[in-house]
DNA sequence: AATTTGTTTGACCATTTGGTCAGGATCACG
DNA sequence: CGTGATCCTGACCAAATGGTCAAACAAATT
């Protein structure tokens, strides 16, 4: 997505910090809400030096949607069509939810992005984003053309995984607003929720 | 949470047409990212003018959200004890998603407040939304208990019915991305998929 | 050590933005 | 019709913000 290499040791450390920094503030505030200083502040640069990494604020924030979305594709590619049906789906449906777990900040740029209408990542989702989920909905359609699982739209199937999962961390602060006083224990009983939650629909009689 | 009443027929009509431009501004730009000259044109008003109605952007904003909040909370509060507990839950999962579907713009708007750490609304998260959720989690705890359904944790019951109604309009543009040329038609379809998964897991054999 | 290359900064700038204000226009009502 | 209340606007302001630049400073390289 970006041939950037970084030629010196302290190009690597203060583009790292920057790009980490960044995140935290973009994913907290938006796009329009993150400003440079707190992102050159949080990275312990001033701001023209920032801008000597990074040729504006713009660059910074498509180098970090790019970044993620390659990653945040990789539980659904390894989705496998030869695999035990109602296992692949489980095991994405766990990977997924690991990402979240992992990743949260990430799941929230994501999220500000997508929620105000996704300006600068729209040709992401209906090409390489699309492309990939067309083919994986192809798949769980034969499962279910077979009576491998239950006869469900795949499309919705998918996202269903993925509002449930991203949920926890899109919506992070509500969730242990309502759990409080629990800490991040939370989290293993929604990871078990939610795989008996798809278990049922995959499993369930027809 | 507002003693306001308008006085007059204009005083109306411009409030009305204030709120109604800020909504549609907050909830694709959120907070920070919407401007007073965007909201004050989308309504048809100049700056100064709009400012002669809300004292401050951020009263125009937090008067959004509580007359929102209200609202939001009513399919949930409609959940009825003493009703049969599979219908019960899933007409609340019907009426979340009308709402979803009737009021995208108030979905997104909570959605960007909260994915942005809830920063203006927190204490309404941890007082009367908790309560609520907390009343009726019990309820449902109890059904589980009495075998009435299966035997799932109610919190993340309730979480994964948010997550996945709320999905599709706070989502709206990545779900058309990968759907398209489909119009409004997948809206029944996602219906439809979630009474479907959430029967599963209410009536799974334990 | 000298020089080239890479890094950092203070000062500065133009634009945007939330908000003010004095005065003018319009409306409601006696 | 007059008058007080309500409504509206252009001009203005201070702060915030994205970004520039010349010059100082540090690292490598020879």
């Amino acid at each position: 997505m970006d041939g950037y290499q970084p030629r010196t040791r302290i190009q690597k450390k203060n583009r790292g910090a920057i790009l980490d920094a960044a995140l935290d503030v973009f994913s907290t505030e938006g796009f329009r809400g993150a400003t440079l200083d707190q992102i050159a502040t949080s990275a312990g640069l001033s701001k023209p030096n920032l801008l000597y990494y990074f040729a504006s604020k713009e660059v910074i924030y498509t180098e970090l949607l790019s970044q993620l979305l390659d990653t945040w594709l990789d539980p659904l590619r390894a989705l496998d069509a030869q695999g035990d049906p109602v296992d692949e789906i489980l095991a994405y449906v766990r990977r997924k939810f690991e990402m979240t777990r992992e990743y949260p900040r990430e799941s929230r740029l994501f999220a500000n992005e997508i929620v105000q209408g996704a300006p600068r990542i729209l040709d992401q989702i209906t090409g390489p984003l699309r492309n990939l989920v067309d083919e994986k909905a192809e798949v769980i359609r034969g499962w279910a053309a077979a009576r491998e699982i239950a006869d469900i739209d795949p499309h919705h199937l998918i996202f269903s995984i993925w509002a449930t999962t991203q949920h926890y961390a899109d919506f992070d602060v509500q969730v242990r607003g309502l759990l409080a006083p629990q800490g991040d224990e939370h989290l293993d009983g929604a990871e078990t929720y939610l795989v008996t939650l798809f278990r049922s629909v995959l499993t369930r009689p027809t």
